[in-house]
DNA sequence: GTGACATCTGATTCAGGTGTCATATTTTGG
DNA sequence: CCAAAATATGACACCTGAATCAGATGTCAC
């Protein structure tokens, strides 16, 4: 189904983007299910009926915000990134700009992996769009000898996993970004793995 | 809350038993909110009344079921992994065990990740006992020169990671066992890292 | 067989949430 | 300044499904 149309006017445009941010906070603190779409309504301060201007449903509001956040985050990572001196010191910035972004986004673990349960194909898409990007920048570096050589799709999709698990490890469970000698390790297993010495 | 009593009757545990199995189904087709208590107790042939002299909710049996899955897992694995050489060799023997469970249990799966949103704590407490074990490994390992030194926790959980998104990439979305050539990969990858030779 | 207890039943109650609509207000463009 | 369009309102019709309960039926030890 096509969205509905977006607003006209400056005052739309507005109501509209604090429905937005009154999802992500709701859904980010009580799940899909918990929210309801009057206690958005009630914390972007409109009516219930308004809700429907801009959003047939409460599923559409959540997905329409997935696809928000798995644009900023690919925005954030990109721009992170820029600076990177070669292959390996952009894994380490890519990570740190992940946890970074889940620490200003609290709710986004929550709504992604929810995703899965409302929508699944949107929840793919996140991953898979995140894996592109990320699959052909790993191809590039193995190509001019940054990496060893290597299939870049298993890397990405590891490399992925890593940073969810470190991520749900720490910014979730222990409420505070992981600290250096985390993403040090963490780095040094991407870079030499951990088997014995030969 | 302590559980129910258990039945006391083998007239009353096989209808206990009829429950964990509708409900694993059901669960595993629809989700947590999809099915219903009513979905469960038609699928296992008792009136709705009957659920309630063996879980006091929904959401009970539910979390009943995922620490039943948990405690499977880790049978499974620790079965899979015993006659394995050496460590690096238990790794791989653990993915592939994963990966042989995810399949086959792949409903089973899902309920694991969508307890996260229905009770973090036993979400987490799955992941963190699976971690426990996984780290007392790897530090053996890694003491006795099975490994190279290094924490053994981040490893830990980045191994986790890697299998969690190669199981859900193949898994899960291609619907079959990852090929031998991504395991390899993920391997190699684990083993040596990606760094480019020194 | 009998009484005590375990198990079962399913219509009903009840809370909560979605999406609608008739009406009101604001903004825009000419 | 006015008509048309856009935006906003909030009460409420309607639905869903969890949990209850009063009473029926089955089981077992003695």
């Amino acid at each position: 189904m096509t969205p509905l149309p977006p607003p006209v006017t400056a005052r739309g445009e507005a109501t509209r983007r604090r429905l937005m941010n009154a999802a992500e906070q709701e859904f980010g603190d009580k799940g899909y299910h918990g929210a309801s779409v009057s206690s958005i309504t009630q914390s972007a301060d409109t009516a219930q009926g308004t809700f429907y201007l801009y959003f047939r449903s409460k599923e559409e509001i959540f997905l329409t915000l997935v696809r928000d956040i798995g644009q900023q985050l690919r925005a954030h990572s990109a721009s992170a990134i820029a600076g990177a001196k070669n292959r390996l010191d952009a894994e380490r910035q890519g990570l740190e700009a992940f946890f970074d972004f889940t620490s200003k986004h609290r709710g986004l673990y929550r709504i992604v992996q929810e995703s899965q349960f409302v929508d699944d194909s949107v929840f793919r898409d996140y991953y898979e769009k995140l894996a592109e990007g990320y699959t052909a920048a790993l191809e590039r570096a193995a190509g001019g000898g940054e990496l060893a050589p290597g299939d870049a799709t298993v890397r990405a999709w590891s490399m992925m996993g890593i940073g969810h698990f470190l991520g749900m490890k720490w910014c979730l469970w222990q409420k505070k970004k992981p600290p250096a000698e985390v993403i040090n390790e963490a780095m040094r297993f991407v870079t030499q793995g951990m088997g014995p010495k030969l």
